[in-house]
DNA sequence: TTGTTTAACGGCACGTAGTGCCGTTACGCT
DNA sequence: AGCGTAACGGCACTACGTGCCGTTAAACAA
């Protein structure tokens, strides 16, 4: 796998102790987030398509060599740390008990990767702008956001395996909890990522539960999930009135 | 929009009679399929990487700068023509009748995607093949599907507008929907792309109906959804034999 | 302190993607 | 036959991304 911290892998870096070498006295990470800082301050601020490399590594200070040895390319470096987060949504699962509900173990699975944003959230509706407007980056971030739902959907095929329709059903609940987290994610991003708002979002993400296929295989488990699907179904007539 | 045969705008050709100018007297069409041709071939002869765009354009018999008068970039020469099919389901969705469930309009939609790789089911294997083993044309597709994906739920968040949990319901329905049909699309497509088994996979891809979040607002509507989910769960339990 | 090791850096050169520009060619039309 | 025009090929240019190499400075040992 990656580093943790997202960069390319300098050889003689692997598995090492932290220990600068080098020039630099303030370290890797350092560096790394004057890039950053850089790189979305010019994106911002002249166009994604009007900064090149050599604009952003002359901001921060080094050498546009040195930009291709923290970033693979110009647009990662605007990209969040997706590596670490696949990893930590991977040992949700792998962790997790046989017996828990697929779609239960999803949404804690999915809740994982809302720390991802929430850590830094400046730099994450900056970059969410960035994505909304540069092609380009939307792409970036299509891809990256299919390879989480890839991750869900084959650790669901497993659990389901022996279910009928098990594929089908695994490959809906993936889809469906990673395009959740999306809308709710980005729902707070656009309203300017306030933190006193990031539980009414993951609340608002947790109630796809009631929209999802139940699953058969449990003792007890259907009645309970049929029952649940019932009242939230007599929930939402309640609510329309009729 | 994009012309219907993908390839960039000439200004000239811009809704104009299919008239051949120029020195080739086969017209663009002609030249168009020898260059995807070229491009798959290729790819798939000598690997992505290894292939240049002059290579493509030499093995048709044009120019390099040719070639980018047809593609966009590299990629595109092996992409299918999103931008139709995509165009197709908008005509799906805007000539629907206003009281059509949107799980059955979104199946519809979903139906007329499944054309695009019928047509020429060998070109389309090949294509799988590639943006399967290519990590760079699998972005691109992953790219290409979330296009799909946000119109689906663009369309249907407009029709859910008055729901309780609209906008989550059209995310989960638009992002299952397409995440069904490229389920059922790759493996039909992994199968070698047996033209008598497509029925097949549409019919699975209709399995999704039952699992996902039944429609209020419909007279009598919500009753039938009701019942047509505890039937497919009843109909789960008894062959899983409880 | 001095010498050795080594990780990170900067610079250079190279291949390739993609684009703007322009002269040329060949087809269609009058 | 002559004209207009659309497509073509070539050239030059920018920028991304990479391999290579000499240099620097930090860590460590003597």
């Amino acid at each position: 796998m990656a580093p943790a911290d997202g960069s390319v892998d300098p050889i003689g870096a692997v598995g090492a102790v932290r220990v600068r070498r080098g020039r630099s006295a303030e370290g890797r990470a350092e560096v790394r987030r004057e890039l950053v800082a850089a790189a979305v301050r010019l994106f911002a601020g002249q166009g994604y398509d009007d900064t090149t490399v050599d604009d952003i590594a002359a901001a921060a200070g080094v050498g546009r060599r040195t930009f291709f040895r923290y970033f693979r390319s110009k647009e990662d470096a605007i990209s969040p740390d997706h590596d670490t987060a696949l990893a930590r949504v991977a040992e949700v699962f792998d962790s997790a008990h046989p017996t828990e509900p697929a779609i239960h173990l999803a949404l804690r699975a999915g809740e994982t990767v809302f720390d991802l944003y929430t850590d830094d959230p400046e730099l994450s509706v900056q970059r969410f702008r960035l994505t909304h407007d540069v092609p380009v980056l939307r792409d970036r971030e299509s891809a990256s956001v299919d390879r989480y739902r890839r991750m869900f959907t084959r650790y669901l095929r497993a659990r389901l395996a022996d279910d009928p329709d098990g594929e089908l059903r695994a490959a809906v609940i993936g889809a469906a909890v990673v395009a959740a987290h999306n809308l709710e994610l980005r729902r707070w991003l656009a309203g300017g990522a306030d933190a006193g708002e990031i539980d009414a979002c993951r609340e608002r993400f947790h109630r796809i539960a009631a929209m999802l296929p139940i699953e058969p295989g449990e003792p007890g488990g259907e009645l309970a999930a049929v029952t649940q699907r019932l009242e939230a179904a007599v929930g939402r007539l309640e609510q329309t009135g009729r």
